[in-house]
DNA sequence: GTTGAGCGTT
C-alpha cells in the first residue's frame, strides 16, 4: 500500500517526509513529484511503508496534523494513472 | 497550492 500526503508544504523534501513517517514504521520509499514543466514541487507526496499496519497508523496519526506550517492530508494513495 | 513516470504515436 502507498500513502498519499496532500496539502504538503513546498519546503518539504523527500527526506523530511521520510523522517516523519519513519516515526511510525519503516519507510521503504518516499516520492515527491515535481511539476514536469516547471520543476516546482506540486505540494503532495507518496510514501511506501514496510507494513500495512504501520501505514494505517501513520495515516491515523498524521492526517490533519500540522507540519511545516501546513495541515497535512494523509490518505491511502490511488493507483497511478487514475 | 490535493493522487506519482516516461516513452514516444499502438
Amino acid at each position: 500500500m502507498t500513502i498519499y500526503i496532500g496539502n504538503l508544504s513546498y519546503d518539504a523534501t523527500q527526506d523530511n517526509i521520510k523522517e516523519v513517517f519513519a516515526e511510525y514504521g519503516t519507510v521503504k520509499k518516499a516520492h515527491v513529484p515535481t511539476d514536469r514543466e516547471t520543476g516546482r514541487p506540486r505540494g503532495f507526496a507518496f510514501i511506501d511503508m514496510g507494513l500495512d499496519s504501520e501505514e494505517e497508523k501513520a495515516i491515523a496519526e498524521l492526517d490533519g496534523a500540522e507540519w511545516m506550517g501546513r495541515t497535512l492530508k494523509v490518505n491511502k494513495a490511488r493507483p497511478r494513472g487514475n
